[in-house]
RNA sequence: GGGCCUAUAGCUCAGUCGGUUAGAGCGCACGCCUGAUAAGCGUGAGGCCGGUGGUUCAAGUCCACCUAGGCCCA
């Protein structure tokens, strides 16, 4: 007689040497070690030489700081389509690119080094940072486990590319979309120099605070019994110095306004602020008409000092927070009324140089700086009789990031493309309805953006960028635009970077001979501006063009939906004009990553969750899975208590891929692969199952629902494989002969189970289906990395539609039996469900099914014996008869028949006697 | 203020054309097992479907408004 401990020697336990814990901090650097040095990339690319071409092109993150959440769920994304695509078959390159230019890494640089005179050398300093961060974020998004050509990104300061963005200008010129308009910036006097919103800083400063009166012409169209009288519009401002460039006044279409009067003169405004103005100038007044703004809508008032009209327009924007409800408008200074000047047509007036001097424009005020203007303009306005009130306002007002100082808003020359000349909001309007939108409604975003927007304001007053490749004749100041020279800077820039633009005089770029059209000058001098950054990322498609292993458009751009507005915005402009049709022809796009309670991070709520820190307390491979499992088209949420729900599930897919390995130790495919004609109901069951799972996924990879996959997967790891069949067939694998007929057969299932898993969810778990992988039993043309793999190829359902009705009867009975096993437990009658006999009662059909499958039923209910009995549906539970065997555990009336081995049932009997 | 979007159990997700008592997995509680063991199995409790009003015989689902949140713009 064998005792227990002999007895387990018996038996075939699962075996591996995939380990239960993950240690995923320490084991993915061990990984990614080996993808690197096995050159997984590049193989990929060999292997997938010739089939079609799946192309992702990746919008460029801009190099400055380490990578966020949000990085890391745009990058695990695009990894997740370009590996999936790769296993469908498709050549799927991936070439990460970086946004190098631009004014954050100038302000950063600035703020290290000072402001550098000369700009060669602060470019210089640019680069250096845009590099650094180059490197490190490479790193992260390598360490995230994402698949690409790593060595060879594309930057948009490579030579090369800024040849490109040259070339696409020139494009846009030679079509004749680009003009030359003024355009108010804010301006610093003293240092001379346009400023982004980015260097503005807000302080409290003190302005004249004034109410001023323009007079009405005609003013019986608004109301006849006002013919001859002195009716003006009134307006409040604090920068009486603006006032010279004043065009226009602007009212609220929908609001009220009415017409006071005080003694002899008549003045206009909204009548809910007409009670503030009232308490102001200290009298009453008396309301005589009442009109809404649109009524007064092209009617025309008289400049207060100079000899000149201004328009009443309407406005949006017109508040009744302060001031009259009338508005002073001066397209020159300000952005809302430059905005209200173009919709009107009105001239851009700006009568200030760079040091905030006013020019010759206005003579009484020339030399003058804005701030000594204030009080001139105050003394004309009292002279003329057109202030009706004057005070002093502390307010928040814009200053120089710099010098601290005021700035001013100042119209200067800028480039601009435009939308509607040559047609290129309506074709790219035609250009998206051809798009599939993932979600569809980014479609109607991007429409009413494009729709809707202003021309686009290339030029950049800043020095970290790509220059506008034009001149200008010394001479007569005429703008020289041929594309012949654009073409020749191109060159140069390929061949030298764009640093060229400042070292080089401008003979260098200029063929010779070249005259200015206008003049006959032969003198030139060089653009300063350079071109905005939106502009250069949305040039990268044509890095498609100039890589050999790509196509032209991309299959898929795959950014935040925040790139609506940005990259897909601009690149769709830059390539249609260029290209005649849009770079992508699917748009994906996520949301943005929220904290727990589904608010935004930010450092001002000190809720930001940096990648790094999960990933060295939890693995990047818990960060792909998160990404897995959310619906990333909407926002998405990531806290401490997500994290562990995802980590337990990791646990969980992890465990059951281990078991699945233990049990195939001593399987060798090619060797003890059971036909599937041989494998049990049970088996046939699961690979139907799981093989119509296979196929679902596949289909789901295809259209990018990555969060369905992994809600599949999962329940069909918890549900299916642990709970059900991994449970069921212990008894086979462990109690049955080795290389009995039944144990290879639950073993040729799991291995098809075990391999395709892994191969489906490589996209995902990289590293873990990559570990397990190693694991798994050796098979002729097996790869040495999963993601060399394809998916599984599609495998017909093993069970027929009356089979599958019947293991819907039998999994009936086994939720009854289970609660009929709880019941008995918890009343004390059994522990192990292996001490009872169940006693179903069934009728008809069911009864037919129960006895056609009941040799299997210690296996499916894990119970030692079983009865069929006619009745009304339900599961009784009874004591199982005989003693328990001590090897396989299962109740049996002849155990302790044998002489020899009296604790052994007859099967476990034959089994050890064909070991011993 | 405008454009677009979101809201179902503690968490992540289902919920078809409007149609029975709104589902799943995890987590939680309780129990079993000790041959997947820092595992495995079973049972159970969790819902004002963000709110209000409307359309309808019937609303998680359609409409309007509101609240909370997100991206972009002003």
């Amino acid at each position: 007689m064998l005792d227990p401990k002999e007895l387990k020697k018996t038996l075939n336990l699962p075996k591996t040497k995939f380990p239960m814990k993950a240690s995923l901090p320490q084991r993915e650097p061990q990984i990614l070690k080996k993808w690197k040095d096995m050159n997984l990339y590049g193989k990929l690319r060999e292997e997938r030489r010739g089939r079609p071409k799946f192309i992702l092109h990746d919008g460029p993150p801009y190099a400055n700081g380490r990578i966020h959440l949000g990085h890391a769920l745009n990058k695990i994304l695009k990894d997740f389509v370009v590996k999936s695509y790769s296993m469908m078959g498709y050549d799927a390159p991936y070439v990460p690119g970086w946004d190098c230019h631009g004014l954050p890494i100038e302000i950063k640089v600035e703020n290290q080094i000072g402001r550098l005179e000369d700009k060669v050398k602060f470019r210089r300093e640019c680069k250096k940072y845009a590099e650094k961060f180059v490197r490190l974020q490479r790193d992260e998004f390598i360490r995230l486990g994402v698949l690409g050509e790593w060595e060879n990104p594309y930057l948009t300061m490579d030579p090369d590319y800024e040849a490109e963005i040259v070339r696409h200008i020139k494009g846009f010129f030679q079509r004749g979309e680009v003009y030359r308009a003024k355009k108010p910036v804010y301006w610093c006097p003293h240092c001379k120099t346009a400023l982004a919103e980015a260097e503005i800083e807000y302080h409290d400063h003190s302005s004249p605070s004034i109410y001023v009166k323009f007079p009405l012409k005609e003013p019986e169209k608004l109301a006849p019994e006002l013919e001859g009288k002195k009716v003006f519009v009134v307006i409040w401002t604090t920068t009486p110095w603006t006032l010279p460039a004043n065009l226009a006044i602007a009212l609220h279409p929908e609001y009220d306004y009415g017409v006071y009067r005080d003694g002899d003169e008549y003045y206009i405004m909204a009548r809910l602020l007409a009670p503030v103005v009232e308490e102001e100038l200290g009298r009453q007044m008396e309301l005589v008409h009442k009109f809404t703004g649109k009524e007064a809508e092209g009617m025309k008032a008289e400049h207060p000092f100079l000899d000149r009209e201004s328009l009443i327009v309407l406005a949006d924007y017109v508040t009744l927070e302060q001031g009259t409800g009338c508005v002073h408008t001066a397209p020159g200074h300000g952005e809302e009324d430059y905005q209200t000047g173009l919709k009107y047509g009105l001239e851009v007036l700006s009568p200030v140089d760079d040091e905030g001097r006013f020019t010759e424009e206005v003579p009484f005020l020339q030399g003058k700086t804005v701030w000594e203007a204030n009080p001139i303009v105050l003394e004309i306005l009292k002279e003329k009789g057109m202030l009706l009130h004057q005070g002093e306002i502390t307010h928040s007002y814009p200053h120089c990031w710099r010098c601290k100082g005021p700035v001013i808003f100042r119209a200067t020359p800028q480039w601009f493309i435009s939308m509607d000349k040559k047609g290129l909001r309506k074709r790219a309007l035609e250009e998206i309805k051809k798009v599939r939108w993932i979600p569809k409604w980014g479609e109607e975003r991007i429409y009413n953006m494009i729709e809707n927007r202003p021309d686009w304001c290339i030029s950049r007053q800043r020095s970290w960028g790509v220059p506008i490749p034009v001149f200008y004749c010394k001479n007569c100041g005429e703008a020289l635009t041929d594309p012949e020279v654009m073409e020749n800077v191109a060159r140069i820039f390929e061949r030298e970077g764009s640093d060229s633009w400042f070292i080089h005089p401008p003979e260098y770029f200029i063929p010779e001979g070249t005259v200015c059209k206008k003049c006959g000058g032969k003198e030139f001098v060089k653009e300063n501006d350079i071109v905005d950054v939106w502009f250069e990322s949305g040039t990268s498609h044509a890095v498609l063009k100039n890589r050999q292993d790509h196509t032209w458009p991309a299959d898929v751009y795959l950014e935040g939906n925040d790139q609506y507005r940005g990259w897909f915005h601009s690149s769709l402009l830059v390539a249609l004009a260029n290209e005649g049709e849009s770079p992508y022809r699917q748009v994906i796009t996520h949301g943005w990553v929220l904290d727990e309670k589904g608010r935004a991070m930010s450092k001002s709520m000190g809720n930001v969750i940096e990648p790094g820190e999960i990933i060295k307390d939890y693995g990047a491979e818990i960060l792909r899975l998160w990404v897995a499992f959310l619906d990333y088209t909407e926002d998405v949420r990531l806290g401490e208590n997500i994290l562990q729900r995802l980590t337990e599930a990791y646990r969980k897919m992890r465990n059951t891929w281990r078991f699945m390995l233990g049990n195939l130790g001593d399987f060798s495919p090619e060797r003890d692969a059971v036909p599937e004609e041989k494998l049990l109901p049970s088996d046939r069951y699961i690979l139907t199952k799981f093989r119509r799972l296979a196929k679902r996924v596949k289909k789901l990879y295809e259209n990018y629902q990555y969060y369905r996959i992994a809600h599949l997967i999962y329940d069909f790891f918890t549900v299916d494989l642990s709970s059900f069949y991994l449970d069921i067939t212990k008894d086979r694998l462990y109690c049955s002969a080795e290389k009995a007929e039944e144990r290879r057969a639950a073993q040729s299932a799991i291995f098809e189970m075990a391999k395709d898993s892994m191969r489906l969810l490589a996209p995902i778990l990289s590293f873990t289906a990559e570990e397990a992988w190693e694991h798994l039993p050796e098979f002729p043309g097996k790869e040495p990395s999963v993601h060399l793999e394809l998916f599984p190829e599609e495998k017909p359902p093993l069970l027929t539609s009356q089979e599958e009705e019947e293991w819907e009867v039998l999994l009936r009975y086994r939720d009854l039996a289970n609660k009929a096993l709880d019941e008995a437990r918890k009343n004390g009658f059994i522990g192990n469900s292996l001490e009872a006999k169940l006693v179903f009662y069934a009728g008809g059909k069911d009864r037919e099914i129960l006895e056609k499958y009941q040799e299997h039923f210690l296996e499916i209910f894990i119970v030692s014996s079983w009865e069929i009995k006619e009745g009304e549906e339900r599961v009784e539970v009874a004591k199982a008869e005989g003693k328990k065997c001590e090897r396989c555990w299962v109740y049996h009336p002849d155990v302790g028949k044998d002489p020899e081995h009296p604790n052994l049932c007859p099967r476990c009997i034959a089994v050890v006697k064909e070991i011993i």
